[in-house]
RNA sequence: GCGGGCGUGGCGGAAUGGUAGACGCACCGGACUUAAAAUCCGUUGGGCUGAAAAGCCUGUGCCGGUUCAAGUCCGGCCGCCCGCACCA
């Protein structure tokens, strides 16, 4: 028989799923729905194994949810504005949209190569002026409903990419595209309006059992609730100044009044202090250099101007201008109580402030307690606090709030760490903002009747500044309020605008509305979402806000976009560096021994860490490759095996061949096994010996695969698989045909979400003229998952002496005895009595003596 | 600093509190072959006793605890990884 040829299945395979229309998705409300969604790529060009993981995982899903008779939905689609077909632009001189067409394709071919279960029919891209159409209807229906608007604020200003950036944009005070170190710049910038929703986004956690806990919390981190009071200071210039503290119980340990240098008391006061509109400068100075952020030397500038305690108007307290209040929590101004808070004490020992102790800890006396270097933030009694003495923390929190509020000097509150979302984006290649500045009439929206705002063919990527505004004609427009001469909006949508409602157009993406409500009904939320947990904050938090927009829309009625969500690892590699430190491709080198060297040389190679492909580290793998050397079966078996999905995962060239080798194995199981009964022969009651074990592998192979298939447990999978495959090649000669067929052709049904060609060759081979995509999962048999008799282990005092076989089912008192007549328990216990022995039903024995 | 996760053979990794190391990779031995590749069979945590069959000790980062029984639960360390980071 000869070698399984890959290649020519594949090929094979791939023509007939298209031609049958095999994937081809039907909105059919009368059957049960799985939609299944991996994460959509960027269009660089070309897939890379992190695709390729992806993509695999997903498939199985959804193969396998087709055999079990879902209507599955899986489909494919780009994220394809952005960034990198606008420096094509620049560099090559190509149009961005070309470009992007033009890798799109590229890349589709590839993934078809895969064997990927997708209906392509329902395939678009973001660019497409049919997407981002109706995204600007949506931007406007979003700004009617009062979840868009525009303002000035401190943003996020990338030097390198030119552009803004929302707050979960920036990692580590850079860019999260362009690395660069991001600055604060005041700009009129559109946002959405996600703090609408702060604790509902927070809430809704909860409930989102099939995500993973890592991704729930940091979303929770991130949304940063927290509970206090907002009060009023009385100021001595006459004004009053608004604070927020979470710990109002340590008031009467004020010691100052602290405000951030971007607050409009400091701009204010700075006015007719030079000196303290230069503290004010070195602030903005050092504040955006994010290696001075970590060292952050505290620095103060008083005023001069003095705050009144709330409960005693003759107990002033100095108000500094502070480094380390952010305008953007809270109100941007504090009072500082520097024995109950670290930041406080380091400021107030700088500034020779009072550091008095109102917390008094368990056991200690509040006359001799002092406060050090560490502040006491733990729990206690009040003390030195008037009226507070001798309450606990919360008492006392709730006893200042009574009163504050009774005053009408304050309010309790809960404060968000969200900011809303900043989504304009000084880039030429993105989706329009429909929107237009009139001199006379202000911001205005766009018609919807003039939508779409289409980008121009010719945009020109000389110079600097956003080519749209540099355009001869195209921001140019009437007013549609007073038809004066007026200018469009030349920002862009963020490009998580566009990923943010993608998933809800797949569901009807022919229709004439952004989402058909019908479609969604049915499709929405995706059952099963993959994709990489670098997205655990940004895009999935905006798509969590956006799909709350469209449900408050009506075109939806869901609140949450994704009912199960899967984070993978990352795919990686040893990297390889030459003796100058250079990097060195895995291509150049060969291994002798376990040692690197330059291919053909002795020139030795040093062998780094495992890290995630990379081009900068030269470790990368192209996928096309591998499937053009071993085919898409062994590269997806490959992604699936040994390494838990969610962790990260190292490629290996002896794991691929090994890959390669088992895609090979059973194709000799199937092909090479004679004298097989046509398909569909019974198979004879009363199987024993060898075709019984047979049986029983098969049916534990089916329930096992299931259930791991079930839980997303593939590397398991894998392995049951392994398991059956030996079992086939282990049964003897006296195993009757129809037991063989049953073995092989339940093996051949379960790869076949995993290596869907290789298990369509061997079906046929079988004799099926079916396919098996049109072929229910197999069911196990409950009889044959369970043998009859079990192996019980023995242990004394813990330590396992002996096993006994029994009959399944066998009551306590003759399992007690057949473990106590083992000779190896006799001879355990040297003659001593067992004290006591625990028999768990069908698990162990452990007698006591 | 705060929050979270993880530490099991040479490697990837299995293991509802119940036989630690399933399954794979690698290695080694054997068969087939003129030979090699491919394939098939077998060994493989460490140590010890034994001619063999078999058996014993030890072993899941470290120390302690709970339990008849701990990789798993609890407490305390050590190490690594990730996220957030002056959030009042």
């Amino acid at each position: 028989m000869a070698r399984y040829n890959a290649k020519e299945s594949e090929t094979r395979w791939q023509g007939e799923w298209n031609s049958r229309q095999a994937f081809l998705t039907r909105n059919d409300p009368a059957r049960p729905k799985c939609y299944v969604l991996e994460m959509f790529p960027y269009p660089s060009g070309r897939i890379h194994m992190g695709h390729v993981r992806n993509y695999t995982m997903g498939d199985v899903i959804a193969r396998f949810r087709r055999a079990q008779g879902f209507n599955v939905l899986h489909p494919m689609g780009w994220d394809a504005f952005g960034l990198p077909a606008e420096n094509a632009a620049r560099e090559k001189g190509v149009n961005p949209r070309d470009w992007t067409y033009a890798n799109i394709a590229a890349m589709r071919e590839q993934l078809k190569l895969m064997g990927l279960s997708i209906d392509w029919s329902r395939e678009f891209a973001t660019c497409d002026p049919e997407y981002y159409a109706h995204q600007q209807k949506l931007f406007l229906d979003f700004y009617k409903a009062g979840l868009v608007y525009r303002a000035e604020a401190d943003v996020n200003w990338d030097p390198v990419d030119q552009t803004v950036l929302a707050n979960e944009q920036v990692i580590d005070g850079r860019g999260w595209r362009s690395g660069a170190a991001v600055e604060r710049r005041k700009l009129s910038q559109w946002f959405f309006k996600i703090t609408a929703y702060s604790d509902d986004l927070l809430k809704a956690l909860d409930g989102l059992e099939r995500w993973p806990e890592k991704v729930r919390l940091m979303q929770k981190n991130w949304i940063g609730r927290s509970e206090g009071l907002r009060f009023k200071f009385d100021l001595s210039n006459g004004g009053g100044l608004d604070v927020f503290t979470t710990r109002p119980d340590t008031l009467f340990g004020a010691s100052f009044v602290a405000i951030s240098p971007d607050h409009p008391l400091a701009t204010e006061l700075a006015k007719g202090d030079a000196k303290l509109a230069a503290f004010i400068d070195e602030c903005h100075r050092i504040g955006t250099s994010e290696a001075a952020v970590e060292t952050a030397e505290k620095m103060g500038f008083d005023t001069g101007v003095t705050a009144a305690h709330p409960f005693d108007a003759n107990w002033k307290l100095p108000v500094y201008v502070a480094n380390f209040v952010l305008m953007g929590y809270g109100t941007g101004a504090i009072f500082g109580c520097p024995a109950h808070d670290q930041r406080d004490l380091d400021f107030a020992r700088k500034y020779g402030l009072p550091v008095l102790p109102v917390v008094i800890p368990e056991g200690a006396d509040p006359k001799t307690f002092v406060v050090g270097e560490e502040a006491y933030t733990g729990p206690g009694k009040l003390a030195n606090s008037r009226f507070l003495d001798g309450l606990d923390v919360d008492a006392a929190k709730n006893e200042v709030a009574k009163r504050l509020e009774a005053e009408g000097r304050g309010t309790r509150t809960v404060n968000y760490r969200l900011r809303d979302w900043l989504v304009s984006r000084q880039r030429p290649w993105g989706c329009p903002i429909p929107m237009i500045r009139c001199r006379t009439c202000g911001l205005q929206p766009v018609k919807e009747s003039d939508l779409p705002i289409l980008l121009p063919d010719d945009l020109q990527f000389k110079g600097s500044g956003n080519p749209l505004d540099h355009h001869p004609t195209w921001k140019h427009v009437s007013c549609p309020q007073c038809g004066g001469s007026a200018t469009r909006e030349t920002d862009t949508c963020d490009t998580f605008v566009d990923s943010s409602w993608y998933f809800a157009r797949f569901a009807d993406t022919k229709s004439q509305s952004p989402v058909n409500r019908e479609a969604a009904d049915y499709w929405l939320p995706v059952d099963q979402y993959i994709g990489g947990i670098e997205h655990a904050i940004l895009h999935l938090l905006y798509s969590r806000f956006f799909t709350r927009g469209l449900h408050r829309l009506g075109y939806t009625n869901i609140d949450e976009p994704f009912a199960g969500l899967f984070t993978q690892g990352m795919v990686c590699h040893e990297t390889y560096k030459n003796s100058n430190g250079e990097w060195v491709e895995p291509g150049e080198i060969e291994k002798r021994d376990g040692k690197a060297f330059l291919k053909n040389s002795t020139t030795p190679v040093v062998i780094g860490a495992s890290e995630k492909m990379s081009k900068s580290k030269k470790n990368v793998i192209a996928p096309e490759a591998i499937i053009d050397v071993f085919g898409a079966d062994t590269i997806r078996w490959f992604m699936l095996s040994d390494t838990p999905p969610e962790r990260d995962i190292e490629w290996t060239d002896a794991g691929a061949e090994g890959c390669w080798r088992f895609v090979q194995r059973i194709h000799r199981l199937v092909t090479e096994t004679e004298n097989l009964p046509p398909p569909g022969t019974k198979i004879a009651d009363g199987a024993e010996g060898a075709a019984l074990e047979l049986r029983r592998a098969t049916h534990r192979a089916i329930a096992a695969v299931t259930d791991d298939l079930d839980g997303l447990r593939f590397n398991r999978a894998v392995a049951q698989i392994y398991t059956l495959a030996n079992a086939i090649g282990a049964a003897d000669a006296s195993v009757p045909g129809a037991v063989r067929r049953e073995a092989l052709e339940a093996m051949v049904l379960l790869i076949g979400p995993m290596m869907p060609h290789l298990a369509e060759t061997c079906w046929e081979a079988l004799g099926h003229t079916s396919l098996i995509v049109e072929t229910p999962w197999p069911q196990a048999d409950a009889a044959l998952t369970r043998s009859d008799t079990i192996t019980i282990a023995v242990q004394v005092n813990g330590k396992r002496r002996g096993e006994i076989k029994i009959a399944r089912g066998a009551d306590n008192k003759s399992v007690e005895q057949a473990a106590l007549a083992l000779d190896a328990i006799v001879r355990a216990l040297e003659g001593k009595a067992p004290r006591r022995v625990i028999v768990v039903p069908e698990r162990i024995v452990n007698i006591v003596a």
